[in-house]
DNA sequence: TATTATTTTTAGACTAATCTAAAAATATTT
DNA sequence: AAATATTTTTAGATTAGTCTAAAAATAATA
């Protein structure tokens, strides 16, 4: 069984990990866990000794099976009780995450398993993130980003890269969430900004956003 | 902001102090909690400092107000998940006590009122205990004789109607005093004699006896 | 009431998780 | 390649919550 702190630790390094397959820095752990390099340095010790991740000194870590299940575990019970939250407690998906962190290390497999079942097996979460099944497999989705979509394309709205309260805010009040169609109007060769149409309304949009959103194509 | 282990003991002495309202005792508080009496004088302590309780060395302690408050929304909490693990994930009733142990330290008011009306405002929990409302206030449940509970209730006895000594002496041989928990297992309804559980025993009563027995319902 | 038993508190130590400050290793620049 | 900068680790301290052992207070009994 792993602690609060050591179950903290397994997901923000799986995360870590997508973006830097070969191997997670210390600082970056400390970092993306607002702690200190030192404590970050105990921890990785202390969960190399569980054998959950391998550590080289100096080097950086990754994760082994054993932990990415791990981790993939408190993943999925995270986005499960998301989507608790937003289809049956009617909360807005910018107003879930703080109240799924302190849920997803709730321990019980069976509560999981019920809860899943409850929700009718969601593949996504509110954000449009993959769910991973109870073995730890996440379904490869074939998403892009809504930037790299030329003039007259268009797709389903599947996900948000960054999902920041004020960027949900500004979505919320264009109507874009997830499972809308996004129409390329126009884009702009210079900038990459773009016209896009969603349901009735057209709206201009900086690269910023586009590079944020992901959609996917029919 | 109170921590889990502050919550447990708050919680835990609110429970301690239906049986003794004049004074919780520090090997009470001990025992409930499984831990020494060591460390509970030393939390005892340090919940007198946060103004949750007062504490008077080698007497007791009894909550504040603020600390009844803080106890009953745990309480809250608890039976509410309880409700929900039962009615929406269809847990056993005595399967969702260790995960609404986990559940009821979860913060957040907003999640806690969005459940409640999900549930449709229950007002007890799966085994039939009061849910406090949101400002930590039971309903109110008068004292009535053993004799009115049908089979399968239970209460807690809180006084006799008859005092003779025959009478203390028969219930003191059964382990039947103030704050102990009766419950009904069968009751014949020709003669209303009664099958009881009181701690881990059983015993067959007559209708005379439990005419002369009050309990409080939960 | 004096003695014994029980309860409660204090003192000192331990673990998990964190921190600061300093040392060591690695990376970058000139 | 030497000097400098950055990253990472170690050493030692801190806090919350717990423990054991011993001392102090209270309760029970002879």
């Amino acid at each position: 069984m792993f602690t609060l702190a050591e179950e903290n630790y397994l997901k923000n390094i799986f995360h870590l990990q997508q973006l830097s397959p070969q191997g997670v820095s210390t600082n970056a752990i400390a970092e993306k866990l607002e702690t200190k390099p030192s404590s970050a340095t105990d921890m990785v010790q202390k969960l190399a000794e569980k054998e959950v991740l391998t550590y080289i000194k100096y080097k950086g870590t990754t994760l082994t099976e054993n932990g990415r299940k791990i981790a993939a575990n408190i993943i999925r019970k995270h986005r499960l009780w998301e989507v608790f939250l937003v289809e049956k407690l009617n909360f807005q998906w910018d107003e879930v995450h703080d109240i799924a962190e302190q849920l997803e290390h709730i321990h019980s497999e069976d509560l999981i398993s019920r809860l899943d079942k409850f929700l009718e097996y969601p593949s996504v979460d509110p954000h449009g993130d993959p769910i991973p099944d109870s073995n730890g497999n996440f379904k490869k989705t074939e998403k892009k980003l809504l930037s790299k979509l030329s003039k007259n394309e268009k797709g389903i709205c599947v996900g948000v890269k960054e999902s920041a309260s004020d960027f949900l805010k500004y979505l919320d009040k264009r109507h874009i969430g997830i499972g809308v169609e996004i129409s390329v109007l126009e884009k702009d060769d210079f900038d990459d900004s773009m016209t896009i149409q969603v349901l009735d309304e057209t709206y201009f949009i900086t690269k910023k956003i586009a590079e944020n959103l992901y959609v996917q194509m029919s």
